[in-house]
DNA sequence: CTAGGGCTTCCAGCTTCTGGAAGGTCAATA
DNA sequence: TATTGACCTTCCAGAAGCTGGAAGCCCTAG
């Protein structure tokens, strides 16, 4: 299968996957024109990668988790171990992003936005009420 | 001011205020030696900028923001609208780490996690139960 | 006079792609 | 058969926002 169609199947633009490709995600063997040629194992590590980065993952916690699924006699502890790693680190942005949100929203409150030039957000920005 | 005494003062490493001059943001002067001189303007605008980065301001938004605080004409409107722009932006990510963190706990949940290969969340990543 | 710490510049690398240029290949059509 | 247009190839550069490191100057204390 060529990377056009690869690309359509796995949902990854084909830049990505020779990204993948450049950077050992996947291997894909090439015809005798030089065209990638993509396996039903090729395109099923891809669409893995795609729904591992669409939940978060790193490349690398994707090259992992890609190696544990490879390896049949994997405990899946470690995957859960992996998994629960990530889970922490976003619940951890999300906890940061709640913050600015609660910072942000009480200046964006404060501030009238007229023509007047008098500016709470930019009054907070320069450290007044701190 | 030297910018060790300016990175402690803004809360920014040495190495960023180099950097944000590179890019235009501050413009200490040179003393005779060479050495960065910073004034008190140079460093409320460090500060300001370590401020808005936190709230998770791009560079070119404090750019933005910088540029109305120097305005001394400008409507706060302006400002408002940049930053609901940003909170709205904020909020988004929000939910996608929220829908990242519900989907991976529910695999998580689903995985026994012991020493044994099957494991939900590597079948879910493959696309099993989509 | 030397040692240390702070300062300078510049270059490279991190992450994850993405755009673009230059050019080879393939399938269909005139 | 010749040509067109869609596809494929490689390689280089840039995006954001720093961060580390090397090579070397400057300043102060002992």
């Amino acid at each position: 299968m060529n990377i056009g169609e690869a690309a359509s199947q796995s949902g990854l633009p084909a830049k990505t996957i020779r990204y993948y490709e450049d950077i050992g995600l996947v291997a894909p063997r090439r015809a005798a024109n030089g065209y990638r040629d993509f396996s039903d194992m090729d395109l099923h590590n891809l669409a893995f990668v795609q729904r591992a980065r669409s939940l978060g993952f790193s490349i690398e916690e994707c090259r992992a988790l890609l190696s544990l699924y490879d390896d049949r006699d994997r405990a899946s502890a470690d995957v859960k171990e992996l998994a629960k790693a990530h889970l922490a680190s976003i619940e951890e942005k999300i906890l940061g992003l709640q913050t600015m949100q609660k910072t942000l929203s009480e200046l964006v409150c404060k501030c009238h936005g007229d023509d007047r030039p008098d500016c709470p957000i930019l009054d907070g920005l320069s450290g007044e009420g701190v």
